[in-house]
Parts: C-alpha cells; structure tokens; sequence
DNA sequence: TGTTTTTACGAAAACGTTTGAGTAAATAAA
DNA sequence: TTTATTTACTCAAACGTTTTCGTAAAAACA
C-alpha cells in the first residue's frame, strides 16, 4: 500500500490551478449550461486527476439536500423486506442517492425515534413499512409539515394520510388463497391472521371472507385466529384448532412463518398434509419451497415492489425539485400471485 | 395532523431570543464546559421549546464528522449478516451514529464502487465483510489513506492488512463439524468448500483437515469441492459423489444453503439421512431448523459478533479523536459452536 | 459601423455550525 | 488593597459549496 497522503482538496484548489473561479467549477460540477466546452473539459480532467470530490456537507448545507433516503422497515431479515430494500437500494444508488436503513423490530417507540432520528438527519425522503401496531401515524407529521415527502409501503396507513402509498393486492392474496382451498375440495377452512389493526391483514381477512361468502362457506369464529404472526402463537392456535374435532381441513395461514408451524404441528399430531389437512401460506419465504411438504403460498413480487417504490419516489422528488406544490399523493397496488406447492 | 409549519430554527434564532449569542447555544449543545448551569438550562428549555434540531450538515462541514458509518456487506438477506446488521444498527444507534448498508451482491465490481461512494460520503468508518472473491483489498486504500478507519469481518483480507479483523473461529468450526461426523462413524467424509481464495473457507478447510489427519482419515481430493455455494453448485457436487460407490457417509458443508441442498439431493435418491449419510452445514441458518430431518450446523453467534464489531469501532472513534496516532489493528475471533440436529 | 443580445465567467454573500482569541466580571491569592 | 486566576460569555473567522448579480467579451443584428 503506497502510503501517499492523499489529501482532501476544495473547489477552490482546482479554481486555483486552472486559474478559475470556484464558481466555475462548481457550474462543471452541477452541469449548468453557460460554461464553455473547453473549459468544461479542462475542469473535468483536473478533477480527475487531482482525484477531487465534492464535499456533500458543503453542498447540502447550502442547496439544503443530502441525497440521502431514510427506510424504516421492522426487520431486515424478513425476505420480502430484504429484497425489497436490495432493490430499493440498487435503484437508488443508480440514481446517486444513500440510503439509511432502519429498524423498528415492529415496535411503535422505536418508530417514532426512528421518523425523529431520519428528521434530524435530513433525509430527503423517507419510505416506511410501519409496525404491525402502527395504527396512529402521527409521528410521520414532522415529515409531512417539512415537506419531506413520505412513501409508505407494504403496512400502511389504513385512513387517508398524505402520502404515497404502495401495498401489495393483499384482498387479491387472500381470495386467491381460500378460492384456492376451497376449489380442492376444503370445506372446514381455519384462518390463521395478524392483528385486523393492520392493513394488510384487514385486506387478506376480506379477500379470504369474499371467497368464502362467495362459495357459501361458514365463517367460523373460532376457526379464526388474530395475533401477531410467529412461531408461538401458530402452535397455540394449532392447538385450539385440533384440540377437539371436526379438524379443519384447510388452513390459510398469513404469512409464511405461521404456516410452517402449522405444518410443523400437523407433522406432530399426524395429520397429513395435504391428504387431511391443506396449507396455504403468505410471502413466499425462501424456507416454505424446501420444507417438506413444500408449502403453497402467495407471492408478492418484492423486486418489483421495490423498483414501483423508487419509480415514485424519484417522481416526487423531481416535482419537489420543481416547487410545484401539486398535493398528490397516488395510491399504488402491486400484483401478487399463487405458487401451488405440495401442501395442497 | 395540525398543518403548522414547524419552521426550521437554527442556533442564531435560539441565540436572539435568550440574548445570547450562537457560540453559547453551541456550547451547550456540545457539552463544553465553562457555560452557567442557568444559561445552560435556559437554553436547553429554549431548544426544547422550539423544537430545534442541529443541522448535521453544518456541524458536519465544520467538524469533518458525519457520525456516519458506511457498512459493505455482500447480501442483507444472508441469515447471518441480517443479525449481524442488526445488532450492528441499534448499538450505533444508542451512539447516535446512522449506519449506510451497501450490498455488494458479491461482485467485487459492486464492492470497489461501494468503497469509492463511501469515501465520497465522507463517512466516519467503515465496516466490511468483503465479497468471496476479493483477494486485493486496495480498493480500501483509499480510505486508511484518508484515516477513514476501517474493520473488516466475516470475509476478511488474508494478508496483512492495516486495518482491525473481527472473524469468526472458522478454523474450530471447520474442526467441530469434521470431528462430530468422525466421532459418528463416518470414514468417507466429503467436504463441499466455497473458493479457497476466501479467509472463511481457507480456515474451515484446514479445520477439516486436522480433524481428519488427527483421526488417520483420508482426504480423497475427489471427494473434495471447491466453488460458490449456492444450491446449482451444491446438486452438481452430489452428482459427482453420487455417480458411483462407495459413496460417502458423511459431509461438511461449508454453508447451510449448500446442506439444505445436499439434503434435498440424499431424499430424492433415497439415501437416508442420518443412516446412510449424515450431514453438517455451517452457519445455522432459520431454514436448517425446519427441514426435515433438521439439519446439524455450526453456529456462529452473530449477535455477538456485530456487539464486537461495535465495541471495537468505539475504541477506534475515540483514539482516533484524541490524535494518538497508535497505529495498532486489533484481530479478534470470535467463538462458534455446533448445534448437533437430526440430520446427524 | 454601432447597437443589442447572448455567452462565459468572476465576486461575494449566503448556508448553520464550531472554535480560537479576546474580554469583562467574579473570585481567589498575595 | 492590588494582582492573578478563573468563569462565562462574545466576536468573528472558518468549513466548502451554491447562486445571485454584475460585467466583460463575443456574437448577432441593423
């Protein structure tokens, strides 16, 4: 490793040289029109090789931009949210900008820290997938009143608030997954869903009740299960359901950690699946195609949720670039789709 | 949501309406010492009041500090780089630091531009788990150039490198696993490795090694792999040692994906796992829990690495600081352990 | 040719903080 | 009491950009 200091040089070092004005190359820098060719040339080849960067301190200090988007999410590690963010980021970078990842670990106070912290920080945007117990989005009004455009996704806000919002069709998912149980032949079909306060169990409860409805089904109250989605509380749930018979013969469970355990359970109690007992799961996890049986599931398109989200923000951005305060917020839903596996 | 405009303050306007002038403000802010403990209330309250926010871009421009870490890692959705994220994310946080996550997808193309957007960021440090195929590491000589300190773990560089290592104990885990299978039984033990140019399989191979020379056992070269583990690779390699007998009875593989995969193969030619063929994958992954029959691995505590990794960064920030120019790079491993399941 | 318009640049004032130097007032030491 | 020290503050100069305004020179036009 050669040790040469490689030292921080100005705008006005290159200036110097070239015997230029600082503005001048900041011009070359920004791309202003009124700089001539020649000069234009002369300035990049300097920056080039005195190895120059612009100081993004300096710069958003003064045009009062970072380039720097904020996330918030709850759990990276959640693989619809992992490829999401990956394309987010990918996109982003293409675009020049950074990009703050953060997580709430689905907990309200952390946040609303989080929306604190990214205002602090002075994010040109942010873009959230808020808590399965969000449901008073008030926190994000910091942003709003700054003009710091806000894009939720995934988990959002179930009243009108003024921001763009991006859900994946989960009305779709759910009639798709108890069409899908029913069309086989299911006639005793459990749900298994997160809290109704969020909205995309209150989408996936609806679409599944339409398929229902629409095929005469009962809708069992005590087939129907609400709480927050992990391994636990599908077991308990497990238990509730098989504790006496008639067992259910379908189970829809809303997301895909649950329905593992479900079929995890079933395993246990010798219940086969799909013979006795049918499976559908949400999310497509990468773990519900190698468990055995591999499980049936909704899949969302996380790639392309990802690049809707940044296609908008970069809209958004552009328009506020513009000061064209045109207050729309546009609402936004992704396709998604059935993956039939061996456990129905 | 009350539309009032929460104008920006900035330390002149908390400055007038106390009487005091800027410097003050600023000194309370940074907790120098020689301001009044009235005045220092006075302010406090006032900045409370007025919701008043530093502007890092500022302090930033003027203090050459971002409180910024830039982090390069090769994938987020890698079970164990998702945990390590994220305990990475709240330490630094309780620090007040916001952390950048880069992924390199593991293309050293990808990993180079990262370091050059990191620079530019002018961020405080960085941190780095490198991608399989980065044996030159000078794409970072820019930043230990520039001070900028940087700590690589995971995948870090084999030679000496100016900069601190915090990896895991890849040569115990590459033992561990070997001497469980030999302790089981095996004789014909395979090893499916990921590229011997990377420092985590060039440790877990000669792991493997001792535990087999220690034991008098044979390492039949074909019987021995080397490529990116990803799941093709993995089928590919079970052909080779399923094309004719003796098969083996044993394999390491050196990740959970590559286990996951040699499992799927053992089922579909109805070698019994763990009768005929045990089998141990490394780094415990959500999904070698759920297969059946569960997959043995190496556990690698990542939460505990990403509280090292934290905690070394700390004491570098702070030296750094105080200008004590010790130019000394800690190396630290950390401890792994196996985690015996069904598929041994 | 002279006049107007356009082009290519420079000067200088911001942006909001930090910090060294300077200075009154208060306190301690002689 | 005078002198030295400490405390609590102010002033003003940075940090590296961007951007408005101004102005020569060049180009276009009459």
């Amino acid at each position: 490793m050669k040790k040469k200091q490689t030292q921080k040089h100005s705008i006005h070092d290159i200036a110097k040289v070239l015997q230029l004005s600082p503005a001048t190359i900041s011009r070359v820098l920004n791309n202003h029109p009124h700089v001539h060719q020649s000069t234009r040339s002369r300035v990049m080849a300097m920056i080039d090789h005195m190895g120059y960067k612009p100081n993004p301190m300096a710069s958003g200090l003064r045009t009062n931009k970072t380039n720097t988007i904020g996330l918030i999410v709850p759990r990276i590690s959640m693989f619809v949210h992992a490829e999401i963010i990956t394309t987010i980021q990918n996109e982003l970078h293409a675009f020049g900008y950074n990009l703050i990842i953060c997580q709430s670990n689905d907990s309200v106070k952390m946040e609303k820290e989080l929306t604190r912290t990214l205002y602090a920080s002075r994010v040109d945007a942010v873009i959230a997938a808020c808590t399965l117990f969000t449901t008073d989005f008030s926190h994000f009004d910091i942003l709003v009143q700054n003009n710091i455009p806000v894009i939720f996704y995934d988990r959002v806000p179930v009243r009108p608030y003024p921001a763009c919002i991006i859900k994946g069709d989960d009305f779709r998912g759910g009639y798709l997954a108890a069409a899908h149980l029913i069309e086989l032949g299911c006639r005793r079909i459990a749900y298994i869903s997160g809290p109704l306060l969020c909205s995309i169990y209150i989408d996936r409860y609806a679409g599944f009740k339409k398929a229902m409805l629409q095929h005469e089904l009962p809708i069992l109250t005590n087939q129907i299960f609400y709480h927050e989605l992990n391994a636990e509380n599908a077991r308990k749930a497990m238990e509730k359901l098989f504790a006496k018979k008639p067992y259910p013969d379908g189970i829809f469970a809303a997301n895909d950690v649950t329905a593992l355990e479900v079929l995890s359970f079933a395993k246990e109690i010798n219940v086969q699946v799909p013979g006795d007992l049918k499976i559908v799961g949400y999310s497509n996890d990468p773990r519900s195609s190698i468990v055995t049986p591999s499980m049936t599931t909704i899949e969302q398109f996380p790639m392309h949720t990802g690049k809707v989200i940044v296609t908008e923000l970069m809209k958004i951005l552009k328009r506020e670039l513009n000061k064209k305060d045109s207050i729309e917020f546009p609402q936004i839903t992704t396709a998604v789709g059935l993956i039939r596996r061996m456990s129905t």
